[in-house]
DNA sequence: ACTATTTATCGTAATATTGCAATATACAAA
DNA sequence: TTTGTATATTGCAATATTACGATAAATAGT
């Protein structure tokens, strides 16, 4: 089918999947790996630096934007983006809480 | 072309997104927040938890075990399975990697 | 206005993912 | 051995994702 059942699970259980979706791919990952490197904001030089074309950038662009990982503002008739700290914040939330819990398990598992 | 083109980024980057992807799903989420719930390790129990169909979990409960976020162990004719903790950790550590220079580009963003 | 530069969007082909019915496999108990 | 229970696999239909050429839109510089 390839249609995900999300109104069964929960809303923090799908915002969760989608934060992790959007950093399914080895060239979102790159992207992010990037903008932390080059410290700071950088637009089309993504481009440059993935072995993608183009449009292929802005699309990967676009779904790290979507997902609040990355934000962009423009600069004359380029587009400077760089990483969206509070979305981060959600990964690492959800992995304290596992941790937390792994903690609490310590043990107990098969 | 839905093609990913891996040979072109780091072992690396492919690892972190392969893990990302496993975790891309509601339900593949919902499945470590049960595991993480019930404490000790349980098995069939998870297709009574989730609103999907017997073969649908065991497809996502492979995917969890291939990467390495779960691990089963078989009890009888049943099989128990709980968190990994070794590759969550993988998580960890690249959020850590983030926050670390994130904290050094302070205020040299856009 | 014209041209170059930068980024986004559209359209489309190829491949991947999701979900499940049907079926297979593996073990336990009778 | 047969029957029941638990899980995995197969096969397939529906939908999603990835990639990119072509093109559009928006701005800068001349």
């Amino acid at each position: 089918m390839g249609l995900t059942k999300t109104e069964h699970f929960t809303a923090s259980q799908n915002e969760m999947a989608n934060l992790m979706k959007a950093l399914a791919h080895p060239a979102r990952i790159a992207i992010v790996d990037y903008l932390l490197k080059v410290n700071t904001c950088i637009c089309g030089d993504i481009v440059d630096e993935l072995p993608l074309a183009q449009p292929t950038v802005s699309q990967h662009l676009k779904e790290l934007k979507n997902a609040g990982l990355i934000k962009g503002s423009i600069e004359g008739n380029a587009i400077c983006y760089c990483i969206d700290e509070t979305n981060f914040l959600k990964f690492q939330n959800y992995l304290s809480a596992i941790f937390g819990k792994l903690k609490m398990n310590k043990m107990t598992c098969c």
